[in-house]
RNA sequence: GGGUCUGUAGCUCAGGUGGUUAGAGCGCACGCCUGAUAAGCGUGAGGUCCCUGGUUCGACUCCAGGCAGGCCCA
């Protein structure tokens, strides 16, 4: 087993990392050979297959695969069975996209069949988009074998668990006020309205409402939706609170007390005030009057209305509003319903008959400015429902649905939500709490076509209503068993059914589906078939262990795949549940299909790779921020981490190669090897730790930080101060400890990144792994955790830093780093004893200094220069300032700074005075000789005295490096040997250093004179003195 | 209007039980190094830590109020 170079292309190298997965059938086994260790059970939540997938769909998508893959490491098993939300209004909206329809009666026209196919074909199509990102992401989750919600078998199970929920009481129909959205003609649920609130602007008007028996005086009444002023029939008041008659430019007008100087900015006389209950029962002069009789356009009292906004007097249209509604059925209002399904005024609106009620607001306004009904008309912004799939505006109407109770098990539920541990932790005690908190029932049947059909059938003669749980009880009640036995459980094929009534008569289904949202909901139970199959591995799989989706979720499939969970079971469905934050473009947009800022991220794949992609998503920031996404993100994660990997380990292979240093190569045991070495392990027994800490807690962010610290100190400095340990002959025990140390340091990093990068990661372990290791790197376990030498960490830290202050000095002096220097002067510390020789040496060779000293003094580098300040000295001594700033000047500036270090002050000869430490400016300067650096981190003084043997070492650095550039200009492999010619003054620095030259740059002969053949050759000059060389390859 | 999260360098983001001079990466400038080489290192410039008030010896951090943005609710 040879280590051999990583292929640069990611691309390259991530397609032929697929390619080995599927050969070897390696997510298969990642399960399979778990099967005996703890179950880690995860649940997918099934993409809506409507779309195509954008990079807003991939940070959540990570998690899911990230966490399986750590814990299968773990020594888990973890099934992933892929799952599919096939139905409901988002796929018929694609396909009348397709059709070019947007109504009911066109899919009616198109024919329910034909379109109902369209949606199946659509359904697959975007499955397959979806499929091949997955794939090609490494997202390991099993494709062959998904939960398809449009399947009959997971129809079925949706049955049973509706026939269950009926046999609690809980399923019932009802007749409320729904949010409605009159494009797609069907009800929403609560969790779908809130998908899709937006700010518009809406009219605000206040109308008058004169009194019947004295229409002198009006009541005052707000409202932001004109279009439902036809459909009142009532005004409420609050019967407790306080009204006042005001009177305003020769009218009298009603309103709350409360409400006066908000609605009328102080102008008019207040004339009384009275209780609300004493304008009940009072009839007004109604603005449409189209209801007859009872107790149509009377006052009425509510609790719910409010001194908050408008005019504490509401408008009541009980066909609009839930409130509305309720105090119209509670009071005997009658219902006026001028407006049909799909959202147009009926005849009994003649004024805008056939018009859309939002686009009949200016025509209502006019009409009742024109007959002096209103008072005022503004514009207000606000947040208003829109449908979450067409952007049509929602209008509150009165319909029939069939409903769960969750409100009945709501106890139940909140106690079950209490075991859940949300990641972020706030999602689940705000959010998704304020949510439970606030439960109504569940409105689950949609007029639609592309569904779960309800299984509600009803007799047309007695009026019974059958409930069936499975295509069992279908058979045994239907008209035709054989049609039942074989139809497929949708629309239309489905409404073909019918079933025998116990009175005699036959009936027919409900023509509902359901929201999708309870496809989706049910996946803990319907994807297993349960009950009728798989009864073991739904009970193995009940709860899950993990769920992750984006914070969007909350109130959609975190919800409702909770309350049908605890509905049917009796227990929450997930145990922990990592929130990831939503996706923003450049521009800090929430990134989505309607406003078309949507960046696909296959693109950026093919460019950098899916690793840099994941690395990025994973090492950007916390999984629950939300993030704006740039491709640029990507390019970074590549060339700032994960090529820095490869290159490790492309030194290493080089080298390894080399010396034929194997797995097996005996190599001394750590204590026994070199500190750097001894630290690299300590680093990377840090990572592990923390990596794995920071996963358990579900903190992948964390994860990635220590594991991009440790490749920082693995790259750029163990590595780099490492190299000249590689380039000797043969294989001495300091090098057997080097390779041993940068083998175990990448082999363990292959190991953390599988989960986060696992193409790179499993490049490198097919290059290191052992003879008897395990074929890829995500069937091995996860490293275990080892201690660490905190110590020698922090002792490290502090030669880095030394070294890092002498680098500056050099930078300061401008002398390079291939001139040797004398010594390097570092100011002692607490601690600096104990550092180790070893550690001392390091910073020697990074520095380039012959030796380093710890002084407790900087003295004998640096001498003061004291200057008065005459900012301050000017306030205080007037005149005599200059005389004393003269003084000053003439003293011996070592002895000023020592009084004023010693004492805080330092007396002036011949003046009389003593000037403060604030009146004395100190600086420092190097002596000659000498740079000088002071930090926070520390101070050292680099001595530049540079004598003749110093000169001509760096004169033969020099040299060699030239040679080793033109080696490599030569095209020259590490391992080449060359001869080498020389001519001119150059001649010198060969003579003099000819053996050493020979070892640094490999030549096996140095020749005077031009050489016969050449490779290469070149002109140099070298501190003066100059000539020409030349270079052969003569072996390897 | 309410809840919640976010606001820190040009950009993307860390951070701190309240404590000297607030960090990283990228980008920029200058320099270095190069037997990992389409790499690497150092130095520098760049910040009212969103604003206001409070608590405190001390606030970027805690509290209150506000502003801006995201998500959610009404």
């Amino acid at each position: 087993m040879a280590f051999r170079k990583l292929e640069p292309d990611p691309r390259k190298r991530e397609g032929d990392v697929l390619a080995l997965w599927a050969e070897r059938d390696v997510f298969r086994r990642s399960v399979e050979e778990r099967r005996g260790g703890p179950r880690y059970v995860f649940y997918e939540g099934p993409p809506t297959a409507n779309g195509r997938p954008h990079i807003g769909h991939l940070l959540a998508r990570l998690q899911k695969d990230l966490f399986p893959r750590y814990k299968t490491m773990r020594g888990c098993c973890v099934p992933r069975k892929a799952g599919w939300d096939c139905h409901g209004l988002p796929v018929e909206l694609e396909v009348e996209k397709e059709l070019g329809i947007s109504t009911k009666a066109e899919i009616e026209r198109y024919g329910v069949e034909a379109f109902v196919e369209r949606c199946k074909a659509s359904v697959r199509r975007y499955i397959g988009a979806w499929e091949d990102m997955i794939r090609r992401l490494g997202f390991w989750i099993d494709l062959e074998h998904p939960y398809v919600t449009l399947s009959d078998d997971y129809i079925e199970t949706l049955w049973w668990e509706l026939k269950e929920i009926h046999r609690r009481g809980l399923l019932y129909p009802g007749h409320k006020i729904l949010p409605y959205c009159p494009r797609c003609g069907t009800s929403l649920s609560s969790h779908e309205v809130a998908q899709g609130y937006d700010r518009v602007a809406d009219p605000s008007v206040y109308l008058r409402m004169p009194l019947a028996d004295d229409p002198g005086v009006s009541l005052l009444v707000w409202t932001t939706t004109p279009w439902t002023l036809p459909a009142n029939v009532a005004l409420a008041v609050h019967p407790r609170e306080v009204y006042a008659e005001v009177a305003l430019d020769g009218e009298r007008l009603v309103l709350a007390r409360d409400r006066v100087e908000a609605v009328l900015g102080g102008r008019g006389n207040v004339l009384r005030e009275f209780p609300g209950s004493d304008l009940l029962g009072k009839g007004y002069l109604p603005l449409y009057p189209l209801a007859q009789g009872g107790r149509a356009y009377t006052v009425v009292g509510a609790e719910f209305v409010s001194m908050e906004e408008g005019t504490g007097i509401v408008h009541i249209a009980p066909a609009f509003g839930e409130e509305d509604h309720e105090l119209g059925k509670a009071v005997g209002l009658p219902l006026l319903q001028p407006v049909d399904r799909s959202g147009r005024f009926t005849d009994a609106f003649p004024l805008a008959r056939g018009e859309f009620v939002k686009d009949a607001d200016p025509k209502i306004i006019a009409d009742l400015r024109d007959r002096g009904r209103l008072f005022r008309a503004e514009t207000v912004e606000h947040d208003y429902p829109f449908c979450w799939r067409c952007d049509t505006p929602l209008l509150y109407y009165a319909m029939e649905s069939w409903f769960i109770a969750t409100t009945q098990a709501k106890e139940e539920i909140l106690a079950e939500a209490e075991t859940i541990a949300w990641y972020p932790e706030h999602v689940g005690s705000g959010r998704f709490g304020d949510f439970l908190a606030s439960m109504r029932d569940w409105a689950l049947s949609r007029d639609r076509y592309w569904g779960t059909p309800l299984p509600v059938w009803t007799c047309g003669r007695c009026g019974a209503l059958e409930v069936v749980g499975s295509r069992g009880e279908l058979v045994e009640r239907a008209v035709d068993p054989d049609l039942a036995r074989t139809v497929e459980l949708h629309r239309p094929y489905i409404d073909r059914v019918e079933l025998r009534c116990p009175c005699g008569g036959t009936m027919r289904r409900l023509p509902y589906v359901l929201d999708t949202w309870f496809d989706s909901g049910s996946m803990h139970t319907a994807q297993w078939h349960y009950p009728f199959e798989n009864v073991d591995e739904f009970r193995a799989s009940y709860p899950a262990d993990f769920i992750s989706e984006g914070l969007d979720q909350t109130r959609g499939w975190f919800y409702t795949l909770l309350v049908t969970g605890v509905l049917l079971h009796g227990k929450a469905p997930y145990r922990n549940v990592l929130v990831t934050g939503m996706g923003l473009d450049a521009q800090g947009q929430k990134m989505s299909k309607s406003r078309g800022n949507v960046l696909d991220p296959m693109p950026i794949v093919e460019e950098h790779g899916a690793d840099a992609v994941r690395w990025y998503l994973a090492s950007e920031s916390a999984p629950w921020n939300e993030r704006r996404y740039s491709a640029e993100g990507a390019r970074q994660a590549r060339f700032g981490f994960l090529e820095t990997v490869r290159n490790c380990h492309d030194f290493f292979a080089l080298y390894a190669g080399i010396d034929g240093f194997t797995p097996e190569t005996p190599v001394p045991e750590p204590p026994a090897r070199p500190a750097l070495d001894r630290w690299l392990l300590s680093r990377l027994g840090a990572a592990v730790g923390e990596a794995t800490a920071a996963l358990e807690g579900y903190d992948p962010f964390r994860a990635t930080r220590a594991i991009a610290a440790f490749v920082d100190d693995l790259s750029n400095w163990y590595i780099r101060l490492s190299r000249p340990r590689f380039w000797g002959e043969g294989l001495p025990e300091d090098k057997r400890a080097a390779y041993g140390t940068l083998y175990e340091a990448l082999r363990t990093l292959a190991l953390l990144l599988a989960p986060f990068t696992p193409f790179l990661a499993e490049a490198l372990w097919l290059s290191l792994r052992r003879e008897g290791d395990l074929d890829s790197v995500h069937l091995a376990p996860w490293p275990e955790p080892f201690p660490q030498d905190r110590a020698l960490e922090e002792q490290m830290h502090r030669v880095r830093e030394v070294a890092s202050l002498a680098l500056g000095a050099r930078n300061l002096a401008k002398v390079k780093v291939r001139q040797p220097l004398p010594s390097l002067h570092v100011l002692r510390r607490p601690g600096d004893e104990a550092v180790p020789e070893e550690l001392w040496d390091l910073v020697k060779a990074e520095v380039n200094v012959r030796e380093v000293v710890l002084v407790d003094d900087l003295a004998p580098f640096r001498s003061p220069k004291v200057s008065p300040e005459f900012r301050v000295l000017g306030p205080r001594h007037g005149p005599r300032a200059p005389r004393i700033g003269a003084a000053l000047a003439r003293m011996d500036p070592a002895a000023v700074a020592a009084a004023l270090a010693r004492d805080g002050r330092v007396p002036i000869p011949g003046e009389g005075v003593e000037l403060a430490s604030d009146e004395v400016k100190v600086t420092w300067e190097p002596k000659a000789g000498f740079s000088l650096v002071e930090e926070r981190e520390g101070a050292v003084a680099l001595d530049l005295r540079i004598d003749d043997e110093l000169r001509a070492e760096g004169d033969l650095r020099e040299l060699v490096h030239r040679l080793q550039l033109l080696r490599k200009e030569a095209g020259f492999e590490v391992t080449d040997r060359i001869a080498l010619g020389y001519a001119g003054d150059l001649g010198e620095l060969f003579h003099r250093f000819g053996d050493r030259i020979r070892d640094e740059v490999l030549a096996v002969e140095l020749l005077p004179g031009s050489l016969d053949g050449a490779d290469h050759g070149a002109e140099l000059e070298v501190h003066g003195r100059s000539g020409r060389v030349w270079l052969k390859r003569v072996g390897r």
